[in-house]
DNA sequence: CAGTGGTCTAGACCACGCT
DNA sequence: GCGTGGTCTAGACCACTGG
């Protein structure tokens, strides 16, 4: 960069060819501010600035009491959305106590599981566009990796379908096909819509997500042969953990 | 929140409720910061980090020598990936000098533009993953709408496959079927993968993208009937001008 | 030119984690 | 208790935008 850039872009730009270069590996602790104001002749509100900066690019850690640390990334789950409830995968492959995100995890040799919640609620107006406005059913699981926060997924019913069956209580379902065929309803195609932004304050906080971590909302509703929706998932995905994958036919 | 949570976390819960609640809307200006700071009875700096915060949430933009104002969101450009390249769709909606995004685009009363350039490179690590060790051709394209840079699309190709072709010019190249098809190479399935991130300096500069702002990148892997990589396109999507569709069959 | 945000200083005290 | 980052002050000057 230029002589006319500002002086904590320049510190910014130093620590982050030390981090590309390796000579701060991930997870290493980074100098003390007080140690980096005198390295580099700067106030400690300079340094503070660029380290500020390399920690909005999702490069470094702070936090109070410990320091500050090149950020160690989490070895991504994949989750093919393609077959994540296809039934003829489920019918070759299921393992009992599993879904795929679970088994996605257990191949990176980690433990998932989740926390269910289930209550009736007003749809909220994302949802009341796809099932009309009466009242939903929402079956809300926080998944745990290692027993740390992971990611959220939210199904949506629609009250009728769903009153006096397994789905409205707070445990597990697992089954072949997915839950919906457990209670005799068939989703021939699914609309997927995927939007990326940054986490609310809220998810920030359930997730214990570290700065600069962006989130893809994955939005997937489900319809019968009749087009009718029977069911919308929504699913909040940190961008440090995931891949998505789609597998696509030409036609 | 407490009264144990600092001083610009309150002020930035007063004016984000102003935002949220209407009273400051899209595009309108804050108060300058030397007017918040005598507001709120606070030092200059307090001020900045409250501003800062939001920000970083994406709710504000600031510019220096203008002000702050709350952030004017895009209207999202949809794209369905799963008809993007499909054949049966192009007869039957092909419109020429339009790809399926500059339809999107042009759907949303905007003008979209793109601007190609073609090299021969050695291949990256994860195209070279996909191909083998041999030269590539990448076929990079910035595109832009009302004249704004918007988003990033390579594509790769393997040197054999292309060269002394049309797609080894630096113009546009639109054909019903795709480029490929152009030039009598068929690919019989694509896999995707997407991933969340925050963007890399060069991204913020060559896209002019706001901060917080993530960006997904999109990677579409064709392949032939006899299962070899033919192309592998990888789109860089600021997360704040689209959203991504995939329709999916049940089995 | 006046008014805005951007950069920078040199202090101070607080909250947290560890040992 | 000591060392870390987190919060906060009260200034200063610079760089950019707009009338």
């Amino acid at each position: 960069m230029q002589d006319g850039s500002p002086r904590y872009h320049k510190i910014a730009d130093d620590l982050r060819s030390r981090i590309t270069k390796g000579a701060l590996p991930p997870g290493s602790q980074l100098p003390a501010e007080i140690e980096l104001q005198s390295q580099f002749d700067v106030s400690r509100n300079t340094v503070r600035l660029a380290i500020k900066r390399l920690i909005d690019e999702g490069l470094l850690v702070s936090s109070q009491g410990r320091g500050t640390f090149v950020r160690v990334r989490y070895e991504p789950v994949t989750l093919n959305w393609s077959t994540i409830e296809s039934r003829a995968r489920h019918e070759e492959a299921y393992v009992p106590g599993h879904d795929q995100w679970a088994s996605a995890v257990a191949d990176t040799g980690r433990t998932p599981r989740q926390e269910v919640t289930v209550s009736i609620v007003a749809p909220p107006a994302p949802i009341a566009a796809k099932f009309g406005a009466g009242s939903v059913v929402r079956r809300r699981r926080k998944r745990f990796v290692d027993d740390e926060p992971f990611m959220l997924a939210d199904s949506y019913f629609p009250l009728n379908l769903v009153q006096g069956t397994p789905l409205m209580e707070p445990h597990d379902v697992f089954a072949p096909g997915g839950v919906l065929a457990s209670i005799d309803l068939v989703q021939v195609r699914y609309c997927d819509e995927l939007t990326t932004r940054m986490p609310t304050r809220v998810e920030v906080e359930e997730l214990n997500l570290p700065a600069a971590t962006p989130v893809t909302e994955h939005s997937r509703t489900g319809f019968d042969a009749h087009d009718r929706a029977l069911r919308v998932m929504v699913t909040i995905l940190p961008g440090d953990r995931h891949v998505i994958v789609y597998d696509v036919p030409a036609d």
